[in-house]
DNA sequence: CTCCTGAGGA
DNA sequence: TCCTCAGGAG
C-alpha cells in the first residue's frame, strides 16, 4: 500500500519521511496481529453500531463489553428503543455512567423511528443533527457502520497521530491532526482501517504515557468523590428503587444539603433524567 | 473558549 | 492517582 503524508510547509514539526511511508504499514501489521474481536464489529448493523458509540463516550471498553450484549438483548432494535420507558433505558444504563447519554440515545432512536421511517442515515451532517451526536461519533458511525470514506478523530486516533506525527510537540490541535488523518485514509476500506488505528492507539495508551497529553483538547477529569456527578447518579439509582421520592427524602438519603439538592434536581429536570410528580420526583 | 456530565478498573 | 472509541451548554 502506498501511503502519502503531506505536512504543512509552515508547521513547526515536520513529518518524517521515514516514518510517513512505515505508518500504514505499522499500523496495518499490529492489526494482523492484534485485532480486537469486538461485539459491534461483528454482525454489523447501524442500530448495534449507533448504541455502542454513545456507550462508548467516555467509557471503557472493557465495561461497555458487559453492558451492550445485554442492552442488545432487552432493546433488540430501533422500534424497540423507541418503543421503551426512559425508566427501562436508565435501568438498563446502570453502571456505563454519564445517565444523559442514554436519554439522547433514546431520544435518538424515537426521531430514528418517527422521523427516518426507522432508517439511520448515512451521512455525518445528519448524524449531528440528533442529540448526543457530535463530529467524533457521526464519524465513527458513518466509517463503521456504512464503511465510507470520513475523516474523524476521536482519542485513540489522536493518540496514533500525536505520537508518530508529532513526537516534540505540545499543544497540538485537531485541526493540525485533520489533514493527516484525511492524507494516510484507506477510501478502498475505510472501516477496517480505523478499526486498525484505534486498536493501535488503544495499545500505545497501555504502553506510554498518554501521547493526548500533549493535545491541545486534552482535560484532566475533575475528582469524583463529592462532586454533582456522584449525588446526580445517587438521585437516578434511588429513583430507580422507589419509583417516587419527594425533595426531603432525596435529600436526607444522600446525605446532600437541601439548597445543593435543589439546585442537581433543577438540573436534571431541565435534561429530561427525572420529572416533577405532585411533591415529588420521578423517573419519565 | 471553559466547564459540566458517572462509574469503575488499573 | 490515572483514564475512558465526547457532547453540549454557556
Amino acid at each position: 500500500m502506498k501511503v502519502l503524508v503531506r505536512a504543512p510547509a509552515a508547521q513547526e514539526t515536520t513529518v518524517k519521511k521515514r516514518e510517513a511511508e512505515g505508518f500504514a504499514g505499522t499500523i496495518l501489521d499490529h492489526y494482523a496481529g492484534h485485532k480486537r474481536k469486538l461485539p459491534w464489529r461483528e454482525d454489523i448493523t447501524p442500530y448495534r453500531i449507533l448504541v455502542s458509540e454513545f456507550m462508548l463516550q467516555q467509557t471503557q471498553v472493557e465495561r461497555v463489553l458487559v453492558k451492550f450484549p445485554l442492552f442488545l438483548q432487552r432493546f433488540p432494535d430501533f422500534s424497540a428503543l423507541a418503543g421503551a420507558a426512559l425508566k427501562d433505558v436508565l435501568a438498563s444504563w446502570q453502571g456505563l455512567g454519564y445517565n444523559r447519554r442514554a436519554v439522547n440515545l433514546w431520544k435518538t432512536a424515537m426521531s430514528v423511528v418517527k422521523e427516518h421511517r426507522g432508517q439511520l442515515p448515512a451521512g455525518a451532517d445528519e448524524l449531528v443533527r440528533f442529540p448526543g451526536i457530535g463530529f467524533s461519533t457521526a464519524g465513527a458511525i458513518v466509517a463503521f457502520a456504512f464503511d465510507k470514506p470520513v475523516v474523524f478523530i476521536e482519542t485513540n486516533i489522536r493518540r496514533v497521530f500525536i505520537h508518530f506525527f508529532f513526537q516534540d510537540r505540545t499543544g497540538v490541535k485537531d485541526r493540525e491532526i485533520l489533514p493527516l488523518v484525511e492524507a494516510t485514509l484507506d477510501r478502498e476500506n475505510p472501516r477496517q482501517w480505523y478499526y486498525a488505528l484505534m486498536d493501535y492507539g488503544a495499545m500505545l495508551g497501555r504502553s506510554l504515557p498518554n501521547p493526548n497529553r500533549r493535545s491541545a483538547h486534552y482535560a484532566r477529569q475533575a475528582p469524583f468523590e463529592g462532586s454533582d456527578r456522584q449525588v446526580r447518579g445517587g438521585v437516578i439509582r434511588a429513583l430507580l428503587g422507589k419509583g417516587t421520592l419527594t425533595k426531603k427524602t432525596i435529600s436526607s438519603t444522600l446525605g446532600v444539603e437541601a439548597g445543593r439538592m435543589a439546585r442537581i434536581l433543577s438540573g436534571l429536570e431541565k435534561e429530561g433524567l427525572i420529572a416533577r410528580n405532585g411533591n415529588g420526583y420521578q423517573l419519565p
